[in-house]
DNA sequence: CCACGACTTGAGAATGTTTTCAAGTCATGG
DNA sequence: CCATGACTTGAAAACATTCTCAAGTCGTGG
């Protein structure tokens, strides 16, 4: 027998538990990135962004092929963005009945 | 300022992350629940189940009452069944095109 | 063919989360 | 009014993740 499905869903999720992870996949679903592209974009280093490309691409999330001299990595779920943009709007639901970290909720996309 | 939104689903999906918790939101997207109930229904010893319960408060997740000697737990968020489901389906569609887990997909409801 | 840029890997230290245990609180039935 | 069942809390131990640093791979331009 596999796993336990709430505990599937427990893992998946814990994927998504990570800032820079959500970053990445939010910057690939606009479109695939090569991993010097995340460098400029999400202030980390590049073996922990290593280390964070590793864990998604583990879970199946993500896959990478080489072209040249670079990395790209491309979503292979689609449906996450619509996770994020359901999270998105759940966060604005809580932070509306509260205070604090609303104001961000206007200006960006995802 | 607040914290970056990035951040604030990053946290939203830790909390998503744990098998228990995981549970404990499925039961509750059915109906609210007693404490006690949760503790048939979970296996887990109470004052675990009492800190996993913590941390969804905390998280606005949920809100409890209580009504003579029992504390029952609510959903606050009813957005969740949503990604419950959004969950299990990724999940099938991975399982699908790997191995593992898929008996389970088929029997249970969330 | 070899030096360089682009990226990954492994291993350990630093942090964080989960679990457990003992000690509470709170409401009710006797 | 106090014993009991239902639940929560705090603190420490156990466990897991994340970060950093040094060392490595892989292609390509010179």
């Amino acid at each position: 027998m596999g796993v336990p499905l709430y505990q599937a869903k427990a893992e998946f999720f814990k994927t998504l538990g990570h800032p820079a992870r959500i970053r990445i996949l939010e910057l690939l679903s606009e479109r695939d990135h090569a991993v010097h592209e995340f460098l400029e974009a999400i202030a980390i280093e590049p073996s922990n962004l290593s280390q964070q490309l590793a864990v998604l691409r583990r879970t199946s999330m993500v896959i990478s092929y080489r072209r040249g001299g670079e990395v790209f990595y491309s979503v292979s779920v689609p449906e996450v963005r619509d996770l994020l943009l359901a999270a998105r709007s759940i966060l604005s639901g809580i932070a509306a009945s509260q205070a604090d970290l609303e104001p961000e909720l206007s200006r960006t996309a995802l």
